[in-house]
DNA sequence: AGGTAACTTGCAGCAACTGCACTTTAGAGT
DNA sequence: ACTCTAAAGTGCAGTTGCTGCAAGTTACCT
């Protein structure tokens, strides 16, 4: 993404750049909204009220965020990292699967993101399950993208023995199956860690905000894919 | 819940019973909106409209439906029937990934359901991919369900050599990961069977409205299962 | 300093949805 | 057949999410 290309002729340490300030804004409001949803309850949040809590009209909310759920789980829009998805494709035929759900996994966290922001919206999507269920529509849009990089991976290992267009449409039947298959299991993966998250908020008394023992990204994704290889050993005894 | 019990202490031919009217409003409401859907489009298409279109008021709708979405895609929740659920638990223990995955896909269309509103309504799931994702989501509330049924199945087929706790929290692991795959899984049919029904639909001309080769749910299914099992056959080589 | 385009905002308005109070009607008892 | 009651249908008023338009305000460039 280069953050900061900075195509202005003149780049200075300027105090306020436009979008800096449409980033603080936008990160703003998302706090706004998300704290107040965990304290008064989403039925009882109006826009207005996340509007006046953040210092902006209303017809600005609208013209940052497409609705009010956006806000609250988050404006961006998840998209595929290109280096990851590279490197993906690069990789070695031979570990697809905890792969591809690291590639998966990876589109939902963005880079530089507020920690705090982070853990209490996912506390949010334990509360709230609709939101969560938007967000992984929002990861379904991209679909398609990983659906074509499984492809690529695919051919790459199947290319010394077979180059046919049958072939061909067969491995996309597959990618496109198996893509839609682990994005079932990233689900699998975001709901076992909301719990996992819950149960130590809930564990530890109101005033332990610190980092408690998250079980990290990297550890449940181990920890799934082995889960996931004995299991699938099952139907084919 | 044993569908026509008939607890009134009169229960003659009459006419027109109470549910009965229900049942049938229901459905002629739901014509109505999608139809209207398909020849004005979503955003054309007001809860008014509908309303005048199917003879009640607006009051009356939201009676009878949640949202306007709901009317679109079917008021009926998406539940399990109890005697296809004994079967699978019952089955033998091998061919678990096709079984679940009829399971899964016999959640959605329920039995005696109009052939016109289905059709169209899968449709309307063509056009508009967020109606078909609610719908997905809404099926995705019977997971708990679902998941406790392949657990007893797995339970089922591994009494024999394993009874432990930690064995039956980890069989509880993967009914959870295995249900969740597979609910990716009957996305992934859902859509190609919607691409596919598409195609007909615009091959054929408008009059032709006769059941085209629709692929068949089972047959679709088999070939699922077909690349899903030769899918996986690849990650472990 | 001045100008232009981007950002912000108020306002007016539509559509989804809800609570409340009222009418209508189906179904049970007599 | 008549009544009585509870359920179902409806009108209305109000809240909330969201949008277009027409201004005002601000940032940035020359």
């Amino acid at each position: 993404m280069a953050d900061t290309p900075t195509p202005r002729t003149t780049a200075p340490a300027r105090s306020q750049t436009r979008e800096d300030k449409h980033r603080e804004t936008t990160v703003r409001v998302e706090r706004s909204a998300v704290s107040l949803v965990l304290e008064r309850g989403f039925d009882n949040v109006t826009v207005d009220l996340i509007c006046s809590q953040s210092g902006i009209s209303q017809r600005t909310f609208f013209n940052y965020f497409k609705t009010k759920n956006a806000a609250i789980i988050g404006a961006e829009a998840p998209t595929i990292d290109e280096n990851r998805a590279r490197a993906f494709i690069a990789a070695t035929g031979d570990d697809l699967l905890p792969d591809v759900l690291t590639l998966l996994s990876e589109i939902g966290p963005r880079a530089g993101i507020d920690e705090q922001l982070f853990t209490d919206r996912l506390r949010v999507f334990g509360l709230y399950p609709e939101l969560m269920h938007e967000q992984m529509e929002r990861m379904t849009r991209v679909t398609a993208e990983i659906t074509e990089l499984v492809y690529l991976r695919l051919s790459r290992s199947a290319a010394a023995h077979s180059a046919g267009d049958a072939d061909a449409a067969f491995r996309h039947g597959q990618a496109e199956l198996l893509t839609h298959a682990m994005l079932g299991v990233v689900r699998y993966m975001a709901l076992q860690w909301i719990q996992g998250n819950d149960a130590t908020v809930g564990a530890g008394a109101d005033h332990d905000k610190s980092r408690v023992d998250t079980p990290t990204l990297t550890e449940s994704l181990h920890r799934t894919v082995e889960l996931l290889r004995r299991t699938l050993s099952i139907p084919g005894r």
